[in-house]
RNA sequence: GGCCGCUUAGCUCAACGGUAGAGCGCUUCGUUUACAUCGAAGAUGUUGGGGGUUCAAAUCCCUCAGCGGCCACCA
């Protein structure tokens, strides 16, 4: 053994050893335990970052599982990630001077297909580079045909079944992005804004009604004015009309519970095309709705003279109006939240759409059963409890996204009877009224829905033997942050489609912070990029830094000082391999036995282990780091060995074995923190071709 | 407004009912043929405030305060 541990000269050739040999290829054994993860597909899209190294919860797990004799699957595969791709290409083009409305369809589509293949290798190499026991070579993809059959058909059934429907509500649209969003893909942010308060004249007689308003654009459009039924001020005027100002519409005075007689004047205008609480309020009281903001954010025609103008200035003219007829009788600074599209951060419209939904209600309680009989299990527990809260709340979920970049939505339409059917292969002919007049929905899916399909149809695709034999997984491990989005979903697609639960357990870690505890992005310029971690320390102590004594679940802070600490200790086990090895086989004396620290040694070691294993199976990752550090650091290194350092020496076997027997188990049982590390020291110990993988835990 | 989490040594965090720990930093000494250093010894804490349960509480319960997160229709 060399005397200088760097440890990055290891990590290229070994991560080509592992492969060689197989060793992470997944394969059926009736006659092993199966313990099986499925990746959480990254965007393929993208470079690597912290949020990936976090998966080494998974590696651990995979690693751990394999010393313990059982057949182990990690199953690897990206996403297409719809509009977070189609995004990101559209920058792109936008460098070239282009945008997506200079191609059509198909083109658009194999354009960003070609530059997600091209991107597709670079993740894999990065996540190589990070010591990923994964199956690569399940390379899996949303838009793979075997996997878009299955989506189609978990469509299809959900159609057959009711359980999907089309109908027009509010969605949240982004005009930029041009598509419509969940209401999760949202991001409220509290603003200043203002608040203006507006006169409605009455129909008949004298006088009027003021409302407060922070969009008095949407006026355009009000269908009623609503006050609270025990509102002593309007209980008079229930039932009576007024005329929309600007517009001449005569709308009525309705009475709701929704109305916060507190807030404002104590009557709101309520515009259901504009509005989410209007909408649900025109619901309740058949108010028609007029849509007066179009797709392309400018007023529409039912905007009268404001046509064709953008909402800014529709709003600037209102209000202009609204001054000079005396309408106008207050301002005021008022902070509130506004929806922001999530990727380009512009102002989310709601706007009336014709969309796919999924009634959720009856996939929500299979899971919600499941969650609390515990058939599936969540780590940490108190996440339980929320997730049975986001499962419980869970709406309707709306589908369709009108982005290209997509698996499309197998949908038709027949124009003769004005009716949709589901086909899962593309129709000869309609199949509602037998003739051929029928088109496709444009539209694509959303991500969420294949992604919630992710755990059943990388194994069904896999081969049935493969789905029987893995299918549930053992565990699904991925930040607590797409609890809803992510885990709520697949745990209710899954039972639906396959009757299971699609996972056993669910681990989930927290988000990397900085020192100051600071989540880290790009505009705050404190992001750690894992590749030149990697590049500088290796990636054993990238690893090892973000495991070590964090408590599961929580969040993690990766400060340059924990990387060194992690590097230091690398190189201490290091040193006593080295130590150990260059003293064995010396034999100068005769063999000795009895040697009373070698045997408190032994001893304490039994501890070591039985406390590693219970900790392991409590996902409690932190806590193990923490413990083989210690252990090796401060009791065999400082303490044992310092002890019997002469021993050794003088060749004392019974010394020199007990030392490498304790010494190598730690190896093995630090190997699924530290990969590389472990591996070459074993291969030191035992040869260039042996692999500490192949040797077992005896519990 | 509702729910959840956090508050422990200068800093970042462990321990989760039984004599307060680690890493980094700090002080003193030693080593420089196992250690891109390492070792030995040491200082620093009424574990956010207050109350309760218990033989015993950082750990369980109540309450207050500060911080963070998630959710909610405040026009």
């Amino acid at each position: 053994m060399e005397s200088k541990y760097i440890p990055i000269q290891f990590e290229q050739k070994l991560s080509s050893f592992w492969e060689s040999k197989g060793f992470f290829k997944s394969v059926v054994d009736g006659k092993k335990k199966p313990f099986s993860i499925i990746l959480p597909p990254p965007n393929a899209n993208a470079d690597l970052h912290l949020g990936h190294a976090m998966m080494v919860y998974e590696d651990i797990m995979i690693r751990y599982h394999k010393l313990l004799g059982e057949n182990t699957s990690w199953v690897y595969g990206t996403d297409h990630a719809g509009i977070e791709t189609q995004f990101v290409f559209e920058r792109h083009l936008q460098k070239e001077g282009k945008s997506r409305f200079d191609f059509d369809r198909g083109t658009l589509f194999q354009m960003i297909f070609d530059f997600v293949m091209k991107n597709q290798n670079n993740m894999k190499e990065q996540l190589k580079k990070l010591g990923f026991g994964l199956d690569f070579e399940m390379n899996k993809f949303p838009m793979d045909p075997a996997i878009v059959a299955i989506v189609y058909k978990t469509f299809k059934k959900l159609f057959d079944e009711g359980l999907t429907y089309r109908a027009k509500k509010l969605v949240n649209y982004c005009i930029s992005c041009g598509t419509s969003f969940s209401d999760y893909e949202v991001n409220y942010e509290e603003r200043e804004g203002t608040l203006w308060y507006i006169k409605y004249p009455f129909a008949k007689g004298q006088g009027s009604i003021t409302v407060a308003t922070t969009r008095p654009e949407t006026m355009l459009g009000d269908t009623a004015i609503a006050v609270h039924p025990n509102d002593k001020r309007y209980k008079k005027y229930i039932g009576q009309t007024v005329i929309v100002p600007l517009i001449g519409r005569e709308i009525s005075i309705i009475a709701d519970n929704f109305v916060d007689p507190k807030f404002g004047t104590g009557a709101v205008k309520v515009t259901p095309a504009h509005d989410h609480t209007d909408w649900e309020t025109g619901q309740r009281h058949k108010l028609t709705s007029i849509q007066v903001v179009g797709f392309d954010g400018k007023m529409t025609k039912e905007a009268g003279i404001y046509e064709g103008l953008s909402i800014s200035k529709a709003r600037e003219a209102i209000l202009l109006s609204l001054k000079e007829k005396g309408l106008l009788v207050e301002e005021k600074k008022h902070m509130h939240r506004v929806g922001r599209c999530y990727r380009c951060k512009r102002v989310i419209e709601p706007l009336p759409k014709e969309q796919w939904f999924i009634s959720i209600k009856p996939l929500a309680s299979v899971a919600i059963e499941a969650v609390k009989k515990e058939e599936v299990i969540i780590y940490p527990k108190r996440f339980k409890k929320e997730l049975i809260r986001i499962l419980d709340n869970f709406i309707d979920w709306n589908i369709s996204r009108q982005i290209v970049w997509g698996i499309r939505i197998p949908a038709y339409f027949c124009k003769s009877k004005a009716t949709w059917f589901v086909s899962e292969k593309k129709p000869e002919k309609c199949q509602v009224c037998g003739d051929g007049d029928f088109i496709q929905d444009t539209d694509t899916f959303d991500t969420w829905f294949s992604s919630g399909q992710w755990p059943f149809v990388t194994l069904m695709t896999s081969g049935d033997e493969m789905y029987k034999q893995f299918y549930p997984t053992s565990v699904m491990e991925t930040g607590h942050d797409i609890l809803r989005a992510w885990i709520a979903r697949m745990l209710m697609l899954g039972m639906y489609v396959t009757g299971k639960v699609p996972f056993k357990t669910v681990f989930l870690h927290g988000l990397v912070r900085d020192k100051h505890g600071q989540k880290m992005s790009k505009s705050k310029g404190n992001v750690i990029n894992p590749l030149e971690v990697i590049k500088t320390y290796g990636a054993d102590v990238l690893r090892a830094s973000l495991v070590f004594e964090t408590k599961e679940g929580s969040d993690v802070v990766l400060t340059d000082e924990k990387l060194i600490g992690m590097r230091n200790f690398g190189n201490k086990l290091w040193n006593v391999g080295r130590f150990i090895h260059m003293n064995k086989g010396e034999s100068k004396t005769e063999a000795k036995t009895g040697n009373k620290e070698i045997k408190k040694l032994l001893k304490e070691f039994e501890g070591v282990k039985k406390r590693y294993h219970t900790n392991m199976q409590k996902y409690k990752f932190g806590q193990v780091m923490g413990d083989m550090h210690a252990f090796i650091w401060h009791r065999l290194a400082d303490f044992y060995i310092e002890q019997l350092k002469e021993e050794l020496k003088n060749g004392n076997m019974e010394v020199q074995n007990g030392l490498e027997k304790v010494y190598l188990e730690c190896v093995t049982m630090l190997h699924p923190f530290i990969p590389f590390e472990t591996e070459a020291i074993w291969q030191e110990f035992k040869g260039h071709e042996a692999s500490v993988l192949e040797e077992r835990f005896l519990i």
